[in-house]
DNA sequence: GTGGAGAAGATTTTT
DNA sequence: TCTTCTCCAC
């Protein structure tokens, strides 16, 4: 390895985030701010550890939470070194590839994603007699469930002969969700004592990413690999961590130091992101909320900068056109009004893709799409339609991995739940497996519908073959399903229309937060204030140079008219880090006073 | 197994 | 408000 290469990489880092990559043995917690370098710090770590030749790769276990985050930090340590690498993976493909060598004797487990394990839960609970209603009741119960360990079922007694049978419908079909995985892997570690002993000897260190977003299972599973006085470092950020309604648990932090006794901690608090007002905003705004939790105080390198933008309109269509025309005037649109905003206040160009437009709720976007596109503003707004996947598509897609001879077991057996028994039959199977080697696959998808008698003129089925039309060789259908499969790509030269999770691990130079009502931020059924509160702070620490907050007076929701008032967070902010956008009415003499200075 | 009336409920999203 | 779900009658 080139060792300039890792001195360069160390060099690059500032004092605190040297220490936590140099940190030589025992447990670590590392407190990253948002901007401040955290995934800089895990790769460089990483290098570190493989350079002083503290480890080999496969002594590593390096865990992120999302596949995207993992790639990126391979990625990165790809370029930086480009020599044997540790991998990096989720919890969930940690404990696949370990059952998965841990059972070789045994029929391979093929994950399944969540609606079609929902469904398979369905169908189990309606063979026990229970109504379709109450089984989506039971299926969130053991969700919530499960996310515990030891694994507490018998609690429900309805849900524990269920999920029995569920596992067995599992197991018998070859196939796995999930939640199964981490569990399965529990259950693998803690009774195969030889196996555990195994791999604490051969894991000699241990990173692990977002922590505040790990599950109370998932921390188990850490524990199982890692004694009391491991090499193990967690990063996190407790102030960013809003996924508690999937498992996350961020009071886990409070553990760490009776878990790992000598745990030292490192804060990384300076933030290369956003200016110090937007910083100081932010960790005002929680701390007002959450007296007791400890919001550290962020430092900027990039001095004071702006104060945060606060739109007051009148409902939420003027919202989005103030919206839109705001977007337009700073990438120096060419319509009349943006000309002379920008000689005006001698703005930089920016382009589209350099701005971000975050909401509470997906129905949000619908408008704010419309508007800007409107004003010929193109958007970028991923993962939008989560589930658009009717019954339709889900037997389509059953067919789809029967033809392909995945899953094939699993999924011939979800068919012929949903449909006539004399539909799938081995010999037309057939047929369609052959003719999936001839034919296109937005060609082969129209075949099988039609074999199907699906209703090939429904939006679902059309929408489906227009995405896929362009597809070559294999791709993942259930991502086209669910209007996936435009990922959001940052060099597309487009605006992004962002949930403010979704906006989680992103910047923009630009931000706009739109909808900050009482009701929406925070958002009205949940009943977890702090976690809203954190919602927001990840919001506002998106943005590198411009933020803007807007709220509408009035908003129509779901046929009701809600009169708006600005959210308490707003509240939170300082007053004197707030600038207020007055409502520029007088249009035309504004143009006109502006024309004369011309003349001058 | 289909269709229609009526009720319910409507976040956030990764693996 | 508007879409989706549920359930019962046919």
């Amino acid at each position: 390895m080139e060792q300039s290469k890792i001195e360069q990489m160390l060099a690059s880092l500032n004092p605190a985030q040297r220490e936590a990559a140099t940190y030589n043995i025992g447990p670590l917690l590392v407190l990253a701010g948002p901007g401040s370098g955290k995934t800089r710090v895990l790769t460089s770590r990483i290098a570190w550890l493989l350079s002083q030749d503290k480890a080999e790769a496969n002594e590593i276990l390096a865990i992120t939470f999302t596949n995207q985050a993992a790639d990126e930090i391979s990625q990165r340590l790809q370029e930086a070194l480009g020599q044997e690498l540790p991998r990096v993976s989720t919890f969930h493909s940690w404990a696949y590839q370990l059952l998965k060598e841990g059972r070789l004797d045994k029929e391979l487990l093929t994950p399944i994603d969540e609606e079609l394990a929902k469904d398979l839960f369905k169908d189990c609970a309606l063979n026990l007699g229970h109504k379709a209603k109450e089984a989506g009741e039971l299926y969130k119960t053991l969700s919530k469930l499960r996310q515990e360990w030891p694994l507490n079922v018998d609690s429900v007694p309805t849900l524990n002969k269920l999920y029995g049978e569920y596992r067995q419908q599992l197991h018998r079909l070859g196939v796995c969700d999930f939640d199964e995985l981490i569990l399965d892997a529990l259950r693998l570690l803690s009774d195969d004592h030889d196996l555990r002993q195994e791999l604490i000897a051969k894991i000699k260190w241990i990173l692990i990413d977002e922590f505040q977003d790990v599950s109370p299972a998932q921390y188990e599973l850490l524990k199982l690999l890692a004694p009391k006085n491991a090499n193990i470092t967690f990063v996190g950020d407790p102030c960013q961590s809003i996924y508690s309604f999937r498992g996350a648990e961020p009071e886990l932090i409070n553990h760490l130091q009776a878990d790992f006794p000598g745990l030292e901690t490192i804060w990384l608090d300076i933030c290369y992101r956003c200016p110090q007002n937007f910083l100081d905003g932010a960790s005002h705004m929680l701390k007002a909320g959450a007296p007791n939790l400890f919001v550290p105080k962020l430092v900027s390198s990039k001095g004071t900068g702006k104060k945060i933008a606060l739109k007051v309109c009148r409902d939420e269509y003027t919202e989005a056109r103030w919206i839109a025309r705001t977007i337009d005037k700073i990438v120096g649109g060419l319509s009349f009004d943006s000309i002379n905003f920008g000689k005006a206040s001698g703005q930089t160009m920016r382009s589209f893709n350099e701005i971000a437009v975050l909401y509470r709720l997906n129905a949000l976007g619908d408008l704010l799409e419309k508007e800007l596109k409107l004003q010929g503003i193109p958007v970028n707004r991923p993962g939008k339609a989560v589930k658009s996947i009717n019954s339709d598509l889900k037997k389509l897609h059953h067919l789809w991995e029967i033809v392909h001879n995945k899953n094939r077991k699993f999924h011939l057996e979800m068919l012929a739940a949903k449909t006539a028994e004399d539909k799938v039959n081995e010999s037309s199977l057939r047929e369609l497996e052959l003719m999936r080697l001839r034919i296109e696959p937005a060609e082969l998808l129209l075949k099988l519908a039609q074999y199907l008698e699906l209703d090939i003129d429904s939006p679902s089925i059309q929408g489906l073959l227009k995405r896929v039309k362009h597809q070559q060789g294999s791709f993942n259908l259930s991502l086209f399903m669910r209007d996936e499969a435009d990922l959001l790509d940052l060099n597309f030269e487009a605006v992004s229309l962002l949930t403010l999770h979704a906006a989680k691990g992103l910047e923009f130079p630009i931000v706009f937060v739109a909808g900050c009502e009482t009701g929406l931020i925070p958002w009205k059924e949940n009943k977890l204030i702090d976690e809203e509160r954190r919602l927001f702070y990840v919001g506002l620490t998106r943005a590198e140079d411009e933020l803007y907050l807007s709220y509408a007076k009035k908003r129509s929701f779901w046929g009701q008219r809600i009169k708006g008032e600005p959210s308490p967070f707003i509240k939170d902010i300082p007053g004197n880090l707030l600038r207020p956008i007055k409502t520029q009415r007088p249009k035309k003499q504004k143009a006109k006073t502006r024309q004369l200075t011309l003349f001058d």
